[in-house]
DNA sequence: CGCACACTTGAACCCCCTCAACCCAAGTGG
DNA sequence: CCACTTGGGTTGAGGGGGTTCAAGTGTGCG
């Protein structure tokens, strides 16, 4: 509810809503110049979705494109019995809805309070036609996601539960955008969440994670933060050497 | 060394070797017309691969895009201590080496014998510049693949050994390039490399198949053949339903 | 205060892995 | 021609990592 800048959002400036955009930095929409915003702004629409909120389903006509400005949302896919897989999980400046298609490959729900900007499909087509520059950075964009399902798939496919735990805790380290990898570690969504994602139970996510704060490889002030103790042995873990038998 | 069409590669005619191709139509190569695949053409080197090659090495700098134009290659990833994921099965028209950085991501093995096209990076993205078509067609390769991978880690976190199989099998049902789904289904890979691409163990992968053909689901004419029997069944273990308690 | 929900912890089980033996077809060389 | 080797595949027995089931512990919020 409470606006940061309401003072700028002057409603005749059309560029304004892309112009301030916080996330426009981290996002593909920086390979729009300054000068040709007024196109991108044109067509998008701004929307703030609640928490728990899905707001693309699988299976249904894919009518638009979204970006993250702000909050988390989880991408993921189900089998009818209810067995659930993250595939990633989007913060501020990912791109969605890259998908060939003409429906969702995927489900995406808002883990948090998010922001996003929708554009229909057709109208941002064409301004990819009008911007090469934009087109090139969204085959960088799915490039880069491709090389992430690929560790994911030898993460889901190959490594125990702790060398899951440990890559997912370091790999959370690096996505705090603004500063660099920190040592206090945010986690937005649940132990749920991070089970569907690493392929998982709850219960043994829970357990991964005690055992790691026994052994004083991290701690848990609360149950959405955690602090890395022991950074050089997580790495080590998370890469598949071979465990010390430290028990 | 035993070249199949020796007579029709007239050094003359540059435009020859991509307008022959026979994997062009497969491929994003059919983005560019006939009277510009010269350009194409100047920048491509054909090479033959030995079965068992690897041509593409994880971690070593990205120097060529590559095409294959016959034959089957595995794009892999390995933990240091030689467990293996295999990523995907690349065959006729597939374009391989879509990384940004300047590392390859993952290896790439010939599991039969193998005929590629190789771009130097640099001059296909001269190419790519001329031609946004191309690019574009790139574009859509990497977001089919992007859906594949999330479908494959689907199948690796959440998916039974039997259901895992299943797909398997009627993925490769579907690859099959020029005909439509056929019963009878090649399997060009061996059952270590189909373990690895779905994250189980040998044993597994023949102990599933042992019972798939016992219960008359499949039969195995040979190790690198499979029959469909049941197509039905398969395509419900496939897609995750509750199995009949059928033993 | 008390309900709901997320998380933790324990105990038993099971699917798949590990280890091992064996089969079979294709070379290979004497 | 046959003994031997080699590599891929199959099958069996046993064990273990992670799941399942169940109970208990916070903890945020009305």
């Amino acid at each position: 509810m409470h606006r940061p800048l309401p003072i700028r959002l002057a409603p005749a400036l059309a560029t304004e809503p892309c112009a301030s955009c916080g996330a426009r930095e981290h996002s593909v929409c920086s390979a729009i110049e300054d000068h040709d915003l007024a196109r991108l702004a044109a067509v998008a629409v701004m929307r703030d979705i609640r928490k728990g909120d899905t707001f693309i389903e699988e299976g249904t006509p894919a009518t638009d494109f979204f970006n993250i400005t702000r909050g988390t949302v989880k991408l993921f896919k189900l089998l009818p019995d209810g067995r659930q897989q993250v595939t990633g999980f989007a913060g501020m400046g990912h791109f969605l809805g890259l998908a060939v298609s003409d429906t969702y490959a995927f489900s995406a729900e808002a883990i948090e309070p998010v922001q996003l900007c929708r554009f229909s499909r057709p109208k941002l087509r064409a301004v990819l036609h009008d911007f090469p520059a934009l087109e090139e950075r969204l085959l960088e964009t799915a490039c880069n996601e491709l090389v992430a399902a690929q560790e994911q798939m030898l993460l889901l496919g190959r490594k125990t539960a702790r060398e899951r735990v440990a890559t997912f805790l370091v790999a959370q380290c690096h996505a705090v955008l603004p500063c660099g990898p920190a040592e206090h570690v945010p986690l937005p969504m649940t132990r749920s969440e991070i089970a569907d994602y690493l392929g998982l139970t709850i219960e043994t996510v829970s357990r991964t994670l005690s055992r790691f704060k026994a052994d004083k490889r991290i701690a848990t002030p609360s149950n959405s933060e955690v602090v890395i103790l022991d950074r050089a042995w997580l790495d080590d873990m998370a890469a598949g050497h071979a465990e010390t038998p430290c028990t």
